[in-house]
DNA sequence: ATTACTATCTCACGAGTAC
DNA sequence: TGTACTCGTGAGATAGTAA
């Protein structure tokens, strides 16, 4: 038995919209190119394929044809709308990063420990983070891609602020899970030290215990993504 | 902007179901090649237009290749999907035949006034048929076609009886409407004089006088098909 | 093991046209 | 008007193979 030909299913669509699911349609060979925009013989020829691998029925009046969708016919399509359905939605919402541990430069311990910052980490993710960041290094070009990709998705903004010595650069945190076990967020900095092959981490616990690792350590961190 | 070519949705799918919408998944021409029943060199050529066209992006790593679906891959897939769904749920759930009155026996009177007959319709029906049955000539073939196929579709059934003298012959009634406006039902008889180019109309009123009808006048009946 | 080139083949499409 | 031949062109697929 022939499979369905991809290049028949807008066709079969096309009549399907046409309402010949239960009942006989008249169709033309040019109106159904012009519809699938083809020539009036492709149509013709799609529609002779089909008739003969038994998705359509057609009854001859005079030179026009009616054409009706077989039951073969709208299970095929079926099968085919809910293999592109599900491959749409079945598709992850977060984006993950994978990197290894790597010391921090113990500067993190004291910025976000700044009244300035934790006022607001309380506020808008409803804790303030375990002391220091937990510094990870990316490896692949796949993930440093996401990094790089992850800015053109909304975070939750943290303000910087002066203490009128200096100002500090805000914060943006993308709330995820680390190793899918804690909850922590990933943060981009406006000032950074780092390039884009290091991400940082944190957490209202102190990841490298809650989670048992250690400087090397592989780390996974998966970031829900909206989908739009 | 070339379009995206109907034998790549397939591919495009795939990946999407490997989860290559947000993050880079590692593929090789290979394992895709298998999965969308095609060869390495095709899957190879697919993903080379694929991102030549925008619709995605892929990332070296050694040999293998990292994918990800781009934006416009996405949404051009979320089309056609829509497409397909739509064409598959806007299918009327009616089967429609056509024709034009003609005077009948005289016989349908008698009969359906039958106590055997009219318990049965009252019950199952809601209501007792007005005497006399509307006879309906079927003209084109893909009317006397779609009255063929009614038999594959559950009607309500009417049981035939005995009356000590002869017996009758069951009644299936296929409830729906008559020329967009009058409800009523096409019934087939196990015993008719008949053939299948003529169909039998019943209503709780007189069709004819309600629809200002007389012989000759074109008649439709739609029969509302529960989709399966 | 990979990807992707070059050949070759098949088949989808459109032009022209018969009926 | 209609459908559907034949035929030429060029995509799309595979085999073989290079890198």
């Amino acid at each position: 038995m022939p499979d369905l030909k991809v290049q028949h299913v807008l066709t079969l669509a096309e009549l399907l919209s046409k309402g010949a699911r239960h009942n006989f349609v008249p169709v033309t060979t040019t109106s159904l190119g012009k519809s699938i925009r083809k020539s009036q013989q492709a149509a013709s020829k799609h529609l002779l394929e089909l008739e003969r691998d038994g998705y359509i029925e057609r009854i001859r009046s005079g030179k026009k044809f009616s054409v009706r969708i077989t039951a073969k016919g709208h299970t095929e399509m079926a099968r085919i709308s809910s293999i592109l359905k599900s491959s749409l939605e079945s598709s992850p919402s977060y984006l993950e990063l994978k990197g290894n541990i790597i010391s921090g430069m113990g500067e993190g311990a004291y910025y976000m420990s700044m009244k300035g910052y934790t006022k607001q980490f309380k506020e808008k993710l409803g804790y303030v983070p375990f002391p220091g960041t937990l510094n990870v290094k990316i490896k692949d070009k796949e993930f440093s891609e996401a990094r790089r990709s992850l800015d053109t998705y909304d975070g939750i903004m943290i303000n910087g602020f002066s203490d009128g010595k200096r100002t500090y650069g805000w914060v943006k945190c993308y709330p995820g899970k680390i190793n899918n076990s804690v909850d922590g967020a990933l943060i981009t900095l406006e000032r950074t030290h780092y390039d884009d092959s290091i991400i940082e981490l944190i957490s209202h616990t102190n990841i490298k215990k809650a989670a048992k690792l250690s400087n090397g350590s592989q780390i996974s961190v998966k970031v829900p993504i909206k989908s739009k």
